[in-house]
DNA sequence: CCAACGTACTCGCCTAGGGC
DNA sequence: GCCCTAGGCGAGTACGTTGG
């Protein structure tokens, strides 16, 4: 019999290419995984992994399974949320995930507005880097991320929400007018201090300082940030 | 007729150990 | 190191029996 249980662990399997990291990522052993997966193709009556030495790949046809298994996990969350709040517009549990580099700012002023507004909804917040938010988006770990664009993911629809002016942080007695539009070849980017790798932030200010070196640029100082609030105060 | 109880079975998991 | 198999455990379920 085909379960949901073997289509959350296939779809683990393929994000993750690894027996041990995907039966992880569930919550249960090795062994307890691939005995499903195992199941999965005896039902199926097709091979839908090929075991190699070192790495495992998903056969053509378990590419496919896993498509349109996720479309059933998809449809089952679905139906679900229907049963529990009966069609009702954000009512009952929503999973939210949040970029380091937004949460401190915008939740404390979206929050209020979503409890007054709609009180039966119960927010459950995830903020961690990009990469992580995407993953969990896609196994459904998350309903929602929000993020910067472009994210170049298929199978994840997006939503712009709001533009956000790119601003260059400098010491208080920094010459240049506080209006003054900055050009990224006005920046010495041998003292520029980013957050470190993983937040889309730092990718993005690379990008921008990329732009007067007509190659990709690199990260200035050897200090590296895990807070926006950290490299003010740095920069200060 | 129905609820309560006991037993057997199934499912999903684990650990241990073996093969590649 | 990675994955599979074997054996065992616990929880849940199905089913038969019993008593009110």
């Amino acid at each position: 019999m085909l379960t949901l249980r073997q289509l959350r662990y296939l779809s683990a399997l393929a994000r993750h290419g690894h027996f041990g990291r995907a039966a992880e990522a569930c919550a249960v052993t090795q062994p307890a995984l691939s005995m499903q997966i195992g199941d999965l193709e005896r039902t199926l009556g097709v091979k839908l992994v090929e075991r190699r030495p070192g790495e495992v790949v998903l056969t053509e046809v378990g590419r496919e399974v896993v498509r349109r298994g996720e479309d059933v996990l998809a449809m089952s969350r679905d139906l679900v949320d229907f049963a529990r709040h009966r069609g009702g517009v954000l009512t009952g549990r929503l999973t939210l995930g949040v970029i380091p580099s937004l949460a401190p700012y915008l939740l404390p002023r979206i929050l209020p507005v979503l409890q007054r507004q709609f009180p039966e909804l119960r927010l459950e917040l995830r903020e961690t880097q990009t990469r992580q938010l995407l993953d969990d988006v896609k196994s459904g770990a998350l309903d929602a991320a929000m993020l910067a664009l472009p994210l170049g993911e298929t199978g994840i629809d997006t939503l712009k929400l709001f533009d956000d002016t790119f601003l260059l942080a400098v010491p208080a007695d920094d010459p240049r007018p506080a209006e003054q539009r900055i050009s990224a070849s006005q920046i010495d980017q041998s003292r520029l201090i980013l957050l470190e790798d993983g937040h889309c932030l730092r990718d993005q200010a690379l990008a921008f300082c990329a732009t007067a070196r007509g190659g990709p640029a690199a990260a200035g100082t050897a200090f590296a940030a895990s807070s926006l609030s950290t490299v003010i105060q740095m920069v200060a």
